[in-house]
DNA sequence: ATTAGGG
DNA sequence: CCCTAAT
């Protein structure tokens, strides 16, 4: 039958006409202002998460968690384990369509569980215990070295090195330690001979696959963030999760990088930004772009070697978030994108307004420890700040145990890049509190006073705005419904760590200083490298010199950052999008990509015009093809069909208008 | 900002 | 996926 072209392919509804002037049309942007009044699952749930944290907490002391948290959600299990064992928590929260899961941990913090500490510090397992016991503090941590030092431990079989500790679990207790291996990780240059070899983790862990890991955390309210919290659509796989829960685990990824189908969830935070903390961002930006500022990468930090043939940023903001001042800033993203990695922490000259004045490599004190922070007062009255380290904390990853090393390092490297892709925000503690008034001057808030020395301390927390690009994928808009979820998501963190992170440090370095504007699971600022204050929690461990990497000099002319654009991550369409691709464009043609944006991916942030437009490039040489040239995952033939006789069809409609004759319809 | 195509 | 030219 002949079919009218002006209602499309299938006859759907769709003048041609009925394309507005663009400049009436939405922007091509799906994103929503943070005001509009969609509510923000990973809120939610952040609150939730808090809430459930605390009460598990408190519940925990009279061995009488069960059953406390089940009204709080739509769906909520609680999995019992052995008694005194680790209690996964697996909250789904649905709100308006949109729906997070996480699953949280908690633990009782009975003597059994020191009991288990010590248990397991009589293996090498130390590390992976404490990381099992969230409740594990710093007396059970002097228990078990004590054990362990009692019992003359051997350390050899372990696999570690600094602070990238790697363990290898022993036979016995490979079972009880199962997923929750505690790992540091430490950021450093590539170049760094650190001796630390490549080695699959294949024979270390006998974990069930995939392991995760739990890098530090500060609270549960947040994503990997950096996996920064809350988090939507499928959760992990319940094999991985069922058994031995881990600390509270918010992210994950699969290993083909498949995406979380996020049904209808903004993966950007927009519910978590405050007006003062953009203004905050802006300016450190503002700061950092300024023409008196520029950041030297120091490359050989850079994490990214060439040698290292799969390394594949994945955060790269870029234009697929159509919104942001685009064009405008053209040059300026490209110049955040390198900054995005850059962890600037001292130079010399004016850090802020209030002159203050950073020397780092001045050979300042940097005595012991804690305190990564230090400062001196100087007669001309400056005071000088030697920013030690930073800690990235909350960083949720999850590889399968055939994984490398290598790979390992690269997947942390871009959870903590996707973590502080959207800029981060500086913050300044002192005892333990924030300083939040900028107005007043150093000396008014006491940073210049000599008895404050070792109370400094500063932070990096991840710009709410964009933070973690990558982390919740949206579905195509035809699925705003459930929509069984094929893949996770191929970074774990998420913008919904920002939120947890929004009040607690992302990156500290206070030593001694605690952070005590967080209520719930107020996270130790300890440093791990002094082990009898380890926090279970504080899984990173960013020892002694962290600021060589980056250093922010006085504007040169050399430095030419803005090359470093990386490649966006590859996001395979599944099934399902390819579906919804070839609908709508069964009903708009091939030549609207934007509108078949709009109609089917609006979602979807990550899948940009262009990025469909090439898809179905794809797809219909794919359809052209012999099946067993096909690679990646199969599309059904009967979608291949239809996007034959989509793409002849709309040729033919194309060819009509200018003269041809339209063609019958299949 | 979009579209169309080559790389 | 990226990049560009042309709209």
């Amino acid at each position: 039958m002949v079919k009218r072209l002006d209602y499309g392919f299938r006859g759907f509804q769709v003048p041609p006409t009925a394309r507005r002037p663009r400049s009436t049309r939405r922007r091509g942007h799906s994103k929503k202002s943070p005001e509009d009044g969609q509510a923000c699952a990973f809120e939610l749930l952040a609150s939730l998460a808090g809430k459930l944290l605390q009460e598990s907490e408190s519940s925990a002391s009279s061995n009488a968690i069960e059953g406390n948290h089940h009204h709080a959600f739509s769906h909520s299990v609680v999995e019992k384990e052995r008694q005194d064992e680790v209690r996964p928590l697996m909250a789904k929260v649905v709100h308006n369509g949109s729906c997070a899961e996480s699953i949280f941990t908690t633990e009782m913090e009975s003597q059994k569980s020191s009991q288990k500490c010590l248990e397991h510090a009589e293996t090498d397992c130390v590390l992976e215990c404490v990381s099992v016991n969230n409740s594990c503090n710093s007396e059970c941590w002097e228990k078990i070295e004590a054990h362990v030092n009692s019992k003359s431990i051997r350390w050899e079989n372990k696999f570690v090195h600094n602070s990238n500790r790697l363990v290898e679990i022993p036979e016995d207790v490979k079972e009880s330690c199962d997923a929750n291996i505690k790992s540091g990780f430490r950021r450093e240059p590539e170049a760094s001979n650190s001796g630390f070899k490549e080695s699959t983790l294949d024979n270390k862990f006998s974990l069930k696959d995939p392991v995760e890991l739990c890098i530090n955390s500060p609270a549960l309210a947040d994503s990997n963030s950096d996996v920064r919290s809350p988090f939507c659509g499928e959760l992990f796989p319940k094999a991985s999760l069922s058994r031995h829960g881990n600390n509270n685990r918010l992210g994950f990824r699969d290993d083909d990088e498949k995406f979380l189908q996020c049904n209808g969830v903004r993966t950007k935070s927009k519910a978590f930004s405050r007006p003062p903390r953009r203004i905050a961002c802006r300016r450190i930006r503002q700061m950092l772009t300024s023409k008196h500022w520029k950041v030297v990468p120091n490359l050989k930090d850079y994490g990214h070697s060439r040698t290292d043939e799969g390394v594949k940023p994945l955060y790269r903001k870029r234009k697929s978030c159509y919104s942001f001042e685009r064009s405008r800033h053209s040059t300026l993203f490209k110049r955040r994108k390198f900054f995005r990695r850059s962890i600037v922490i001292t130079s010399d000259g004016g850090l802020s307004s209030d002159s203050v004045s950073n020397s780092p490599n001045k050979g300042m004190d940097v005595d012991n420890s804690n305190s990564s922070a230090k400062l001196h007062v100087s007669k001309d009255s400056h005071v000088k700040f030697s920013i030690k380290s930073f800690r990235i904390p909350q960083l949720y990853i999850e590889v399968p145990r055939t994984a490398t090393v290598g790979s390992l390092k690269r997947t942390v490297n871009e959870a903590l890049m996707a973590m502080l892709g959207g800029g981060v925000h500086v913050g300044v503690l002192l005892q333990g509190k924030k300083v939040r008034d900028d107005k007043r001057t150093l000396r008014q808030t006491g940073i210049s006073c000599e008895e404050n020395l070792n109370k400094l301390g500063f932070l990096l927390e991840p710009s709410s705005l964009q933070a973690s690009p990558a982390v919740c994928v949206g579905e195509p808009s035809r699925f705003k419904t459930s929509q069984p979820t094929r893949s996770p998501e191929a970074l774990v963190l998420d913008s919904g760590i920002t939120d947890a992170l929004q009040d607690s440090s992302l990156l500290t370095n206070t030593g001694n200083l605690v952070e005590s504007n967080h209520d719930s699971t107020s996270f130790s600022t300890d440093i791990i490298a002094d082990k009898t204050t380890t926090d279970a929690r504080a899984l990173v461990t960013v020892p002694t010199s962290s600021t060589e990497p980056l250093a922010v000099v006085p504007a040169g002319q050399k430095t030419r950052p803005s090359e470093f654009v990386q490649r966006r991550i590859r996001r395979p369409f599944s099934v399902s999008e390819v579906d919804a691709l070839v609908e709508a464009v069964e009903e708009l043609g091939t030549g609207r990509w934007r509108d078949v944006k709009f109609r089917a991916f609006e979602n979807a942030d990550h899948r940009t015009y262009v990025d469909l437009k090439d898809k179905w490039k794809t797809l219909v040489h794919t359809a052209k093809i012999g099946p067993q040239q096909r690679r990646g995952e199969p599309v059904p033939q009967e979608l291949l069909d239809r996007v034959l006789a989509a793409h002849a069809y709309w040729s033919n409609h194309q060819a009509k208008q200018h003269g041809n004759v339209p063609k019958l319809e299949p």
